[in-house]
RNA sequence: GGAGAGGUGGCAGAGCGGUCGAAUGCGACGCCUUGCUAAGGCGUUGAGCGGAUUACAUCUGCUCCGGGGGUUCAAAUCCCCCCCUCUCCGCCA
């Protein structure tokens, strides 16, 4: 959400800013109504300042004298009744409009309609080169014994999976080595709920909208958060932070739970998209400073890479377009692994910047010395997301009889061990 | 699930229907005292939305004591509904 004021008087940054993420917006509308809006609440302000100064008049009469007095305020009463009703409905009529309007997009984003127009930045690592037909991560997840698909849907319906053995433990493996490196960088290990309030969902800007992504549990209205982002970035709602705490530096890991409504029959192949998976996240709470940010924004999505580099994975980073940016994003880097069987780099990871857009909906605040009360700037990526990290992870070091091999940095958390070997 | 208590400023915590945006404490900030530190003294310090001037500070109006409704000329204070939190008991990983 922006600040109204801002929309005001950026009108045109705000106007530019829609167009290049492709989203329609009615700001000539939102503005006219906001126009009518000041004008009413400035009447209705009126009003009650008088009501207010004759009421204080009549605690100083005698009390014989007081009804009749209380008569004359009740007029003016009636009149500051028709003023708020129409505020209200012009109040209604704006919310969604406002909520609507996308956060403007930095000027470094590229122009682009959807992601065939992301912007490769670079690639890293040697794309594998197989000299025998390389398997791709269900075949190998059966052959080692480690992945069962069948099962996980006879279980739990479509697009779910068990990981076995072996495969279980790689998955705790790489979901380690992710923790560990975040807080060798600094940051603070939160073990956070995953069922959460609708305010939270709201606070992060999935809902309203999202909705249909996210499971829900009706009886106690709570709803599976997606991401850690959710609860890692609602952690300080409703507060107001020294500004000599900032910035926050949290990872978490946790379940991450999505519906993948209208994506049927989309990446139906392995382990690709499902609907349970396990995702260390990385979030940043900063101080309303967009240089900051856009430090934080490279720190995190190096920090990332890090653990890339550690498992030995080839990867490119893409800077995510207008067009496929978010309603909340100032900027986005997506991270894209190197795929075997797809043949491709495919999204891994997805480093978000925010500025104020979350904070303000959350009430996340910080005061700062000499400005006073300011919302804080949020920023978020991925650490590591498994299962889907196991595709290139068994794709890429699949050896020619069948094994997988397993990066240096990985051996210590699977006692040493260099390679899976097919049973 | 049963019973009770409570939701007030950055935090803790008072609050008689009008003089309450709200005592007090802590914290923060400024100044002073002291060789440094520690400690102490004095003072300042809520937020949101408008308006004025046009500066970046000042002045001014309105709203806000969990949320929504009601009573009243006047509500933090009285009434109703909802939400949330805590305590005890029961059940339980």
């Amino acid at each position: 959400m922006l600040d109204l004021r801002y929309i005001r008087e950026h009108a045109d940054d705000v106007r530019e800013g829609a167009r290049k993420k492709r989203i329609p917006i009615e700001l000539d509308k939102l503005l006219a109504l906001d126009e009518e809006s000041r004008k009413l609440t400035f009447r209705a302000d009126e009003i009650r300042a008088e009501i207010n100064r004759r009421s204080k008049e009549i605690g100083k009469l005698p009390p014989e004298e007081r009804s009749k007095a209380g008569a004359d305020v009740n007029r003016l009463k009636d009149e500051l009744k028709g003023a708020e009703e129409r505020l209200r409905a012009l109040v209604d009529e704006i919310k969604p409009l406002h909520l609507s309007i996308p956060n403007v997009p930095s000027k470094l984003v590229p122009e682009g309609k959807d992601d065939t127009e992301n912007v490769e930045v670079r690639r890293e690592g040697a794309v594998p080169q197989f000299t025998f037909k390389p398997k791709d991560h269900v075949e190998l997840g059966e052959s080692l014994g480690i992945l069962d698909i069948e099962r996980g849907v006879k279980v739990a319906g479509t697009r779910n999976y068990f990981l076995k053995g072996d495969g279980a433990l790689l998955e705790r493996a790489v979901l380690n080595l992710a923790i560990d490196t975040m807080m060798a960088r600094g940051f603070t290990l939160l073990s956070v709920p995953v069922l959460v309030r609708y305010p939270a969902m709201e606070g992060t800007a999935y809902f309203p909208g999202g909705e249909e992504q996210a499971y829900h549990c009706e009886k106690d209205d709570l709803f599976l958060a997606g991401t850690a982002e959710v609860p890692v970035t609602s952690f300080h709602s409703d507060e107001v932070l020294a500004e000599s705490e900032l910035p926050k530096k949290y990872v978490a890991w946790s379940y991450c739970f999505r519906r993948e409504a209208g994506a049927a029959g989309k990446d139906t192949r392995g382990i690709y998209r499902i609907h349970q998976f396990q995702k260390v996240e990385q979030v940043i709470i900063a101080p309303a400073d967009a240089d900051l940010s856009e430090r934080f924004h490279q720190e995190i999505v190096g920090n990332a890479e890090a653990v890339l580099r550690a498992l030995e994975l080839p990867y490119r980073i893409v800077e995510v377009c207008g067009g496929d940016l978010g309603l909340s994003q100032v900027r986005k880097y997506d991270i894209e692994t190197w795929m075997p069987s797809r043949e491709r780099y495919s999204e891994t990871h997805s480093a978000s910047m925010f500025f104020d857009y979350q904070a303000r909906r959350l009430k996340l605040r910080y005061k700062d010395a000499k400005a006073g009360m300011k919302f804080c700037y949020t920023l978020n990526n991925t650490v590591i997301a498994s299962p889907r990290i196991l595709i290139p992870l068994l794709e890429c070091h699949q050896q020619a009889d069948g094994s997988v091999r397993i990066p240096k940095a990985l051996q210590s958390y699977l006692g040493g061990r260099d390679v899976l070997k097919p049973a």
